[in-house]
DNA sequence: TATCTTGTTCAATGGATATTGAACTAATGC
DNA sequence: GCATTAGTTCAATATCCATTGAACAAGATA
């Protein structure tokens, strides 16, 4: 880990619900939902919510939050969701919100974008 | 219901996580959550958090965002969580919430003022 | 080395949000 | 009717937050 992340014991109840109370960052958790057990996604395919230096802030909020990771690949930032270190904290919080994340208009229209330019066979 | 509250489906995610990402706002909460089997809490009761014209601004967003509800007694009013309504929509998310934000510092301190204001045996 | 890709940094802006105090309204109790 | 209690409204401010564009940095690739 590169950049700084918070401890588990140091997330807290704000700084997660006021990371999560915006709209764009909401998607965000969205699209991660989807896709976790795959691997996570990078920044750039998040590029359908909004511009490129805007993802940098919004993605440095989730993470500064204790709600994603942020992984160095190459000049890529490998994005996941801190599910076991949130659960720990806040058993139940993260599913009872992704299961309604995982259906916001912004998520369906960023997915159903990167379903159309993955090449089928792709890692 | 005096008051303008959005029906139960009218309830999003969004609004109710920007509501709760606010300090005054979940301590709010916190102290709902210990109050509420008995009746919950009059406005006047979280003016150790803050002043009376921002609770007032406070109480408002809460009840615009579906998380309270708010109703006129004489010339006070009366606040109790939505309880119902929030589990039906995000089923859990509440819960979570509450096991965190009941312990929240502002909360302790709210409630010991209540505690030792309070008349022994009074409704 | 040159170039491309991906993302960051910085400064500036606009807009939303929290906070305050003064004046006000509505219900209650004398 | 008058004072009291409880909360609201309004205007002003102060602050934070999201968004943008230009310039930059780092890794990949040729």
């Amino acid at each position: 880990m590169s950049l700084p992340h918070p401890e588990t014991d140091q997330i807290t109840l704000p700084n997660v619900l006021a990371a999560l109370g915006d709209d764009t960052r909401l998607a965000i958790i969205g699209c991660l939902a989807r896709c976790d057990a795959s691997g996570g996604l990078v920044c750039g395919q998040f590029s359908g919510l909004t511009s490129k230096t805007n993802l940098t802030y919004h993605v440095a909020k989730l993470r500064e939050a204790g709600v994603i990771n942020v992984r160095p690949e190459g000049t890529k930032r490998r994005v996941t969701l801190r599910r076991d270190d949130l659960d720990q904290r806040f058993p139940g919080f993260l599913d009872s919100v992704i299961a309604t994340a995982i259906d916001l208009p912004a998520v369906e229209t960023t997915m159903r974008e990167l379903e159309s330019t993955t090449e089928p066979g792709s890692a």
